[in-house]
RNA sequence: CGCGGGGUGGAGCAGUCUGGUAGCUCGUUGGGCUCAUAACCCAAAGGUCGCAGGUUCAAAUCCUGUCCCCGCAACCA
C-alpha cells in the first residue's frame, strides 16, 4: 500500500500492538503482529528517530475469571502465569518492546478511572436500563443477527434466549460520528490499508451508543466504575486506554508529550472498528489528540485454515523451534515477514513452505554466500579483508563500473546506494516483504558476481588486483545486507557482522540479545581493509539438512548410473 | 441484491490505482562451475491472467454481468 511521504514536525514514533487477551499462550498469529511492529520500531531506531514500543496483555473479563476458577487460581495468579508465557515468547522472538503493559497494573487503574471521570464530567456517560435477549449458553446478550430467523433461537446453542434486564452505563458514541468521519478523512493514511477506511466510514452510518459497564454480578474481575460499587468497567475503556497508560499519560507527562499523538496502532483487521471508531471517540470525549495512524494487518492461516484451537492447527513459535531445532527465531521472523507480500492481506503457513523458504533464501543464498566468501578470503588473503589496488578510484566500486552483470546504481556515493534508498522507503511504508526481497537481490548479485568472475581462477592466474576488488565488493555487500536486514533478523545479521570481523559484544549473560545495533548511517562506512575476518560455523544451517542431503544424493547417484550405462 | 478479501504457468505469490508484447520464488528438464551449507550460475519447458460481454488502435489492468473460494458466531489476532 502506498504511504505518502509526510514531513512530521517530530521524528518521534510511538508504536503499539494490540494487547493480547490472556487465555492461552501466543501462537504464530500473535507473533506476526509483534514481529511486524518490532520491524517498524527497529527501522525507525536505525534512522535515529526516538521510538517507544508498547505491547502487553488484556487481563480482565469473564473468560479469565472463569478459566482461573477452573484451575483453582485467583484471576491474578492465573494471568501471572500466562503473562510470563507471553514474555518468554516475545523474548525468544526478539521483540524489543520498551514497555510491557498489563491491564491489571495499578497505574492502569488510575488512568482508566481518571479517563472515565473525565468522560463522565463531559456528560458522555449515562446510565441506561438495557433489555436484551440473554443466552445462557453464550453467557451474553444476543443481537438480532445471532438469532435464527424462524425459531428465534441462538444459532450456536439452539435454545431460546431469555429476556433479561440490566442497568449499564453507556457512552455517547454516536455524538462523535461526524468528528470521527472528519478525522478518518483528514488524511488518506490514517487507516491503512486505505481500502479499510471505506469500510469504517460505512460502519459509522449505523453507529449507536455502546454499553461500557457490566453489573458486578456478571463480571467481577475488572476495574470498578468510579462511585458505583455495583458496576465494573467493560472492555472498551479498560483495554483501549492501555495506550495512554503505557506511554505515561498519567505518570510521565514529559514522555507523553514527546510521543503523543505520533502514535501508530498496529492491530488485526478484526478489531479495526474498536480502534478507528470507539477509541477516537473516547479520546475526543476526554480532549486528547487523536492517533496518527491505525495499521490493520491480515491474518496468518495455518495449512490454509484460520488459526483455531478447536481445529487444532495452532502452532507456536516454540513448536517451530523444537521441530526444526532453530538456532534463533530469525527464521520465523523472516518467514512471517515474507509470508504476506501485500501488507493487510492474509498469508499462510505450512511446514513445507517454511522449510523451503528458509532453506532457499537464508541457508542457500545468504548463509552460503557468507560462507563461500569468507572461505575464499581465508584462502586467498590469509583471512584479511583485501586492500584495494593502489590508486583505485572509489567510484570503480560501483558495480556497473566493475562488471557487466551488475545491479543498477544511480551513481550515488557508495556501493548499492540505490538499494539503500529503496529498502528505506519500503520499510517506512510497512512493505517489509518487499524490503527483504530487495536485500536478497544484493545477495543474488554477489553470488552471481562470484560465479561470473571465478575468484579461484583469478587467484591461479595471479590477477591479484581484480581478485581484491571482487572480494572486497562481496564482503562489503554482505556487510550492507547485514545492516539492511537487521530489522527483520537481528540475530543472523549480528552473526554475519561478527564473522566479517567486527567485534562481537554479545553479552554472555544474555546471549539471545545481541549488542549489534546498527545505524542507517553505517551503510556508508565500508568495511576496513586489513580487518581480520572470523570464519565461523554456518550462520544459517539448512533445516532438516540430513534429509535434504539424502534426497539429493539419491538423485545424483541415479544420474551417474545413467551416465555410466550410456 | 448484507459487507469485505481473493480467483494469474505444477505450488505459493507480484503486477490491477497511473491500460501497451505476463513477472518473481519454489518445483521440473538440460548445461556450467568447484570457493561454498550437494550450495552457486546459465538456459529451457510451462500461463491467452475464473467466465461472458463492453469501451479502446491496445485490457490481467477500465466498465457491466456472472460463477467459485475465504472471512464477518465462540475458542482466537
Amino acid at each position: 500500500m502506498a504511504v505518502p511521504h509526510q514531513a512530521d514536525s517530530t521524528t518521534a514514533r510511538y508504536f503499539t500492538t494490540a494487547i493480547d487477551y490472556v487465555n492461552a499462550l501466543p501462537h504464530l498469529g500473535h507473533a506476526y503482529e509483534k514481529i511486524m511492529t518490532d520491524i517498524m520500531v527497529r527501522y525507525h531506531a536505525m534512522k535515529g528517530h526516538p521510538v517507544y514500543f508498547l505491547t502487553g496483555t488484556d487481563e480482565h473479563g469473564t473468560k479469565v475469571q472463569k478459566s482461573a476458577a477452573e484451575k483453582n487460581l485467583s484471576p491474578q495468579a492465573y494471568t501471572d502465569q500466562l503473562v510470563s508465557g507471553f514474555k518468554e515468547s516475545w523474548q525468544y522472538l526478539n521483540i524489543d518492546y520498551t514497555r510491557f503493559i498489563r491491564t491489571t497494573e495499578s497505574a492502569h487503574y488510575t488512568v482508566v478511572t481518571q479517563l472515565w471521570q473525565t468522560m463522565a464530567a463531559k456528560g458522555d456517560i449515562y446510565k441506561k436500563r438495557y433489555q436484551g435477549l440473554y443466552c445462557t449458553g453464550c453467557e451474553k446478550f444476543l443481537t438480532e443477527r445471532d438469532l435464527s430467523p424462524e425459531a428465534r433461537q441462538c444459532t450456536i446453542h439452539f435454545i431460546s434466549p431469555e429476556p433479561v434486564e440490566e442497568e449499564n452505563y453507556f457512552f455517547a458514541l454516536s455524538k462523535y460520528k461526524t468528528a470521527i468521519r472528519d478525522y478518518i478523512q483528514s488524511r488518506d493514511d490514517i487507516i491503512l490499508p486505505a481500502y479499510r477506511a471505506a469500510d469504517v466510514l460505512k460502519m459509522l452510518d449505523e453507529l449507536e451508543d455502546i454499553s461500557v459497564s457490566r453489573p458486578k454480578t456478571t463480571v467481577s474481575w475488572g476495574i470498578p466504575v468510579p462511585d458505583d460499587t455495583e458496576q465494573v468497567i467493560y472492555v472498551w475503556i479498560d483495554a483501549l486506554s492501555n495506550y495512554l497508560t503505557g506511554i505515561g499519560y498519567h505518570s510521565n507527562p514529559e514522555q507523553f508529550n514527546q510521543f503523543w499523538p505520533s502514535v501508530v496502532h498496529v492491530i488485526g483487521k478484526d478489531i479495526l472498528r474498536f480502534h478507528a471508531i470507539y477509541w477516537p471517540a473516547m479520546l475526543l470525549s476526554a480532549g486528547i489528540a487523536l492517533p496518527r495512524q491505525i495499521v490493520a494487518h491480515g491474518f496468518i492461516n495455518i495449512n490454509d485454515t484460520k488459526i483455531s484451537k478447536s481445529i487444532g492447527n495452532v502452532v507456536s513459535p516454540f513448536d517451530l523451534q523444537a521441530r526444526f531445532n532453530l538456532p534463533s527465531a530469525d527464521a520465523i521472523r523472516y518467514y512471517l515477514t515474507t509470508a504476506i507480500v501485500s501488507f493487510g492481506q492474509d498469508g499462510g503457513f505450512t511446514e513445507d513452505e517454511f522449510k523451503t523458504k528458509v532453506n532457499a533464501d537464508l541457508a542457500n543464498n545468504l548463509g552460503n554466500l557468507l560462507n563461500r566468501t569468507l572461505t575464499m578470503t581465508q584462502k586467498y588473503f590469509n583471512g584479511l579483508v583485501p586492500t584495494l589496488p593502489e590508486n583505485f578510484p572509489p567510484e570503480n566500486l560501483q558495480p556497473e563500473n566493475f562488471q557487466q552483470n551488475s545491479v543498477a546504481s544511480n551513481g550515488s556515493d557508495c556501493l548499492h546506494a540505490e538499494t539503500h534508498e529503496n529498502v528505506a522507503r519500503l520499510y517506512s511504508q510497512y512493505e517489509f516483504s518487499k524490503a527483504a526481497a530487495e536485500c536478497l537481490k544484493l545477495v543474488d548479485w554477489a553470488n552471481k558476481a562470484i560465479n561470473d568472475q571465478m575468484p579461484w581462477a583469478l587467484y591461479k592466474n595471479n590477477q591479484h588486483d581484480d581478485l581484491s576488488v571482487l572480494m572486497y565488493q562481496v564482503l562489503e555487500t554482505l556487510r550492507q545486507v547485514a545492516i539492511l536486514l537487521f530489522p527483520v533478523m537481528p540475530n543472523v545479521t549480528a552473526a554475519i557482522y561478527s564473522q566479517l570481523g567486527y567485534p562481537d559484544n554479545n553479552s554472555q549473560a544474555n546471549p539471545s540479545t545481541s549488542c549489534f545495533k546498527p545505524n542507517w548511517q553505517d551503510l556508508k562506512t565500508p568495511i576496513p581493509s586489513g580487518q581480520i575476518i572470523s570464519l565461523g560455523p554456518p550462520v544459517f544451517p539448512r533445516l532438516d539438512s540430513e534429509l535434504a542431503d539424502k534426497s539429493k544424493k539419491t538423485k545424483q547417484k541415479t544420474k551417474k548410473n545413467e551416465t555410466v550405462s550410456q
